[in-house]
DNA sequence: GCATTAACATACCAGAAAGGTAGGTAATAG
DNA sequence: CTATTACCTACCTTTCTGGTATGTTAATGC
């Protein structure tokens, strides 16, 4: 599981905005409720996209949280990244451990290699805009 | 982070057996030390893939593991998925948890569906006999 | 048939991460 | 000044990770 609910909350919570009015804010009660997800836990997620900038943020009456761009500007890749520290299928490519020892004559480094460029590519091709019209039906 | 030790710790051990001589067994203990993986802990490794006949394994003197194919005919999904349980990117695609009851007008799920063929498909076309040869230098 | 080698079985365990909850503080509108 | 709303800090429970420890069973060499 490479997902967790942080990025999977994160990238439905954007959607969501992005079907909102554009200029106006959505407070964090009507997002929650809308998207069936526990108040408290979805407000350390928004910190995190506000505080890297994805989101504007108005505290106070009338406020809440809306989207700063358009959604075809948003990647899908960005926003995960963001929320879940990194999109690596295996720890030996996570720029933030420690590198592996062995990895010069690692038989299996190259294909992680690999793996994670396929993903990588695949989550940066698909934008905020792409999520709207996409739907099971 | 998706491919824990387990997974990747596997993979390893599968590309030395498959570098080793295709007849003889070679035991755990070795593997170990080559691999630099704790004994004990390969054990554990070691019984999932016997049991899932990936392996055939012999006991007593002059016992260990070998492969019961050829290195062509094992793919890493293959593998991956007996020692991970599970390939999916997100548990909203994970077949032995509850299915996500908002499945049907989530607008997120589609791409979720695209995202883990994109990566079955690849780590199913990758075989063992392919990691032999890859290696970084 | 007995010691040695090696796989198999079971139980436990510490640390980290996931997935929240609780309570309080700061800013803004009316 | 009050209601609303974002932000901050701390804690908590459950599950997963990555093992360790202690045996038991099977095959082999002598």
């Amino acid at each position: 599981m490479m997902i967790s609910t942080k990025g999977r909350y994160a990238l439905r919570v954007m959607v969501d905005l992005a079907e909102a009015n554009k200029e106006s804010y959505v407070p964090l009660k009507e997002i929650a409720t809308r998207q069936n997800i526990s108040q408290k836990y979805l407000e350390s997620i928004m910190t995190v996209l506000s505080k890297n900038d994805m989101i504007d943020a108005l505290h106070g009456k009338g406020g809440g949280y809306r989207l700063n761009r358009e959604p075809s500007a948003y990647k899908v890749g960005e926003i995960l990244k963001i929320t879940e520290g990194t999109l690596a299928p295996v720890s030996c490519l996570d720029c933030s451990s420690t590198p592996c020892k062995q990895g010069a004559e690692c038989r299996t480094l190259p294909m992680w290699k690999e793996l994670n460029d396929i993903i990588s590519n695949y989550l940066d091709s698909v934008s905020l805009e792409d999520l709207m019209r996409k739907q099971t039906t």
